[in-house]
DNA sequence: TAAGTATTTAAGCAAATGATTAAATACGGT
DNA sequence: ACCGTATTTAATCATTTGCTTAAATACTTA
């Protein structure tokens, strides 16, 4: 009597070719979904997503200013602003011995379908209070 | 002789206004920040998106599907499943022994906007694929 | 070249994350 | 009631995250 693997599946009405077609499907666009995650992660933390989204707003912003704005520490704003621009999603630019960070243009597509979404929002919320 | 606190902002041309007017706005529109971020954090996940993408796919797929097709173990499989339920990004429906996950049709819309943005990229890989 | 300012980097640490394994729960068929 | 299957939950653990503090770097100006 051998022991079953509690830690597979067992079930016999399965649509076997359904699921290898999308294990295809997930393999084939694998790096669409590295990438895609990647950004949604730097995106996924409440900080840097404000970040992005003051960057957008006012494209030439100093560490200074996001830490007054964000009441963040200086390091703090740094480390992520480094993240940022590992990910090829930012880009600095010195002027003096102060740093101005901006949006790549060539960022992610979907960090633009993001930050127009929250404008969309917030329009929407200002529309509804303007109305009350 | 005082110490500096080396951790805050001392420049001298700064637009205080201008800095005052976003962190009121950032102050204002926090709620969306938060639930915003939470939805990328969710997203951000490699395995999590691809369980989001192919329940958008195929509306009703098991926790054992799931696992097959993305070769992960069915406890990790389940706890991405509740921590999506948790926001309520998806819902489950048992049947027998079986539970069925789906997309909430009210979940966020950002999700959807993401989702097609992955349909659009595939597309066009496609497209690449068959003019080559 | 010394002192001040803007930023980065490094080290340390508490908390969160994502997996694993084992046990518990729920339901169906015999 | 018992056994098998689907799923969840709990305990555990290595890794990652995001902050803090302190030190290093770079640039400006007196």
């Amino acid at each position: 009597m051998y022991m079953r693997d509690q830690q597979s599946c067992i079930r016999v009405f399965e649509d076997q070719e359904k699921i290898q077609q999308y294990t295809e499907k997930i393999n084939d666009f694998q790096p669409f979904f590295g990438r895609l995650a990647q950004v949604m992660d730097l995106a996924g933390n409440e900080n840097r997503l404000k970040i992005i989204y003051l960057l957008r707003e006012e494209n030439n912003l100093c560490v200074c200013d996001l830490s007054d704005i964000l009441s963040m520490s200086i390091p703090a704003v740094s480390q992520h602003l480094r993240k940022l621009k590992d990910a090829q999603l930012i880009q600095a630019r010195k002027v003096g011995q102060t740093v101005f960070y901006s949006l790549r243009e060539e960022s992610s597509d979907i960090l633009h379908l993001i930050l127009a979404h929250l404008t969309t929002l917030q329009k929407s919320s200002e529309l509804a209070v303007s109305l009350s």
